[in-house]
DNA sequence: GGTGAAACTTCTAATAA
DNA sequence: TTATTAGAAGTTTCACC
């Protein structure tokens, strides 16, 4: 993967966007004493560039009644069967990342769930799927998510 | 936490923002068959409400160098260390999420990096953390991220 | 590369239903 | 609660640096 160089004006116009993807172009025009033209044709360079996939709502999930988080690790009969577990792990919607790893697990996910009774059956529908030998939980009593400008400034840093 | 109560018009609107939320009002309310008044005042209210926390730009990190992703189990000497422990991770730039965890690991976090080479430094930074017995580390080989249009689908068929 | 202005689109808040 | 409306604000393009 080819790494992509940003400049300094890009770079800022991604850290005014990173955390709030509705924010002016004119706004963030000023506060870099450019034009908006410039903001909108860098960001379109940056999206045709793939470096920004897309943008997302970050939502409350405990809110919405989702407060339970755990990590599964899974265990396979055969590593061969990597690739079709990771495919039916993924058709679950409560699984919201998953890795092929080394090491322990040969699958490794994270699912959220409504409470302890439905991450039991998350687990069980992963635990059914063909190939899987067994599995092996981890709850999460409290999450922090770090805060994405951080990692941002040190990767231009970087640059 | 209270649960909160989406109705369908809710829903759809946040179905169409989440995995872009630039979509104009207009092109909501167009498919809604709403006004755009009604959009602004639905979306207004689910962030007053707390259920948006924000929205955010999603990176190719890849792109940009850092292609490397472990997860890092760690051990405490003390429980009682935990808040301290967690607080001094959270500090570095490449810890993107942390968890405080039941089951074999006090704390678990998930990093991001340039390469191995980075990656270790990392690592040796969180081991490095006073009350950090020992830590254990899980390499990604592949990331895959479900699409939260479907968990969404999942959280509103059962309210 | 960038600018600035024009043309177009979208937002937002007040009012009315 | 929702719709309408109109002025304010934002986006996008383009001729010209």
């Amino acid at each position: 993967m080819a790494k992509f160089k940003l400049d300094d004006v890009d770079h800022q116009i991604l850290d005014m966007l990173i955390d709030n993807t509705r924010v002016p172009f004119t706004d963030i025009a000023k506060k870099l004493v450019i034009s908006a033209g410039t903001v909108h044709v860098r960001v379109k360079k940056m999206e045709e560039a793939g470096i920004i996939k897309g943008s997302s709502l970050t939502l409350d999930y405990k809110k919405l009644g989702y407060s339970f988080i755990a990590y599964v690790g899974v265990f396979l009969q055969k590593t061969s069967q990597t690739k079709f577990v990771l495919e039916r792990i993924n058709e679950i919607p409560y699984v919201t990342v998953a890795h092929i790893t080394t090491g322990k697990f040969n699958v490794f996910c994270k699912i959220r769930a409504r409470n302890t009774e439905h991450a039991k059956e998350v687990i069980f529908m992963i635990d059914d799927i063909e190939g899987v030998y067994r599995t092996e939980t981890m709850i999460s009593l409290e999450e922090s998510i770090n805060d994405k400008k951080r990692l941002m400034h040190s990767i231009f840093k970087h640059m």
